[in-house]
DNA sequence: CGAGCCAACTAGGTTAACTATGTTGCTCAC
DNA sequence: GTGAGCAACATAGTTAACCTAGTTGGCTCG
C-alpha cells in the first residue's frame, strides 16, 4: 500500500471502498473492480485486496459472487434493524438449524455416491 | 477443521467462538485462548484461526491487544446500532448461503440415490 | 538489592502459492 | 446454425512463511 499513515494496508483499501459505496461513487448492484485491477490500482498485492474485500463482505455491504464479481449491496436489502435482539436470536436459531441439517445431508452424500456424478453446472 | 459442512473453517470457528461469547461461557473482558491455542484446539491452522479472530475483530465483539491477547469486548461499550446491523447482515448471509447449499445438496441427494433414506427431516 | 537486558510469548500485517469452484465467451465440429 | 467443450477469468478458501511490535517475567550484572 502507498500511505504509511500506520494504519494497515487492507484497511485503508476497505476504507476507501466503503467511502465510495456510502458515497455514491459505487453504486448498488455494481460491481467493484476485480481482485487484481484493484491490486494494481491501490498498488497493493492480491492478499491485503482480498482481505479489505473480506472486511467489506464481513460488515455486509458487499456481496461475492464467485466467477463473477463482487457487488455492492442493495440498501433495501441491507438492515431494517428494527428490533435486532429477536431477530438476531431467530437468523441464529436458523444457521444452527441449517447447518445441522446441511451436516446430516451432506454426511448421507459422502457416504452414499462415491463417484459424485457430473455436477450440473449452468 | 473438523466438521466438514461446507461452510468454511474460519467462519465455523468464529462462530463457535461467538456463541461462547454470547452464551456467556467466554465472559467479558476474559481473555480467549492465544492463537497458537485455538489452532490446536480446532485442529486448524494458525491462518483459519487469525481470519477468525479477524471476523470477530471486524464485528466488534473482541478486541485484540497486541503482545498481551484477544479480549472480549464489554457489551455496554459495544456500539450497538452499527454491531447489530452488521451482525444481522451476516447471520442473513449465512442463512442465505446456507439455505442455497442445503438446496443443492438435498436435490443431488436425491437425484443421485432415489430410495435410500429413512429419515424424515423437514 | 535494584536496574536493565533478554528471551519467550503474544497479536498483527504482508506476501505468495495452491486449490476449488463458478461464470462467460469463443471456437470448432457437426 | 447449433451445441459441446474448452480457455480465460472471477471469487473463495487454505496454508505457510516471514516480519513487526508489544508485554511479561526471569536472569544477570553492577
Amino acid at each position: 500500500m502507498v500511505k504509511h499513515t500506520g494504519r494497515p494496508g487492507y484497511l485503508q483499501i476497505a476504507d476507501d471502498l466503503r467511502a465510495q459505496i456510502r458515497g455514491g461513487s459505487l453504486a448498488p448492484g455494481a460491481p467493484l473492480p476485480s481482485t487484481a485491477k484493484l491490486a494494481e490500482q491501490y498498488d497493493a498485492s492480491l492478499s491485503v485486496v482480498k482481505l479489505a474485500v473480506g472486511v467489506l463482505r464481513t460488515e455486509g455491504l458487499v456481496i461475492g459472487q464467485q466467477g463473477k464479481g463482487v457487488f455492492v449491496r442493495d440498501a433495501e436489502e441491507q438492515p431494517p434493524a428494527a428490533d435486532s435482539t429477536s431477530e438476531v436470536a431467530e437468523l441464529r436459531a436458523a444457521v444452527q438449524d441449517l447447518s445441522l441439517r446441511l451436516a446430516k445431508v451432506e454426511e448421507q452424500l459422502a457416504t452414499s455416491t462415491t463417484h459424485r456424478s457430473g455436477r450440473g453446472s449452468r
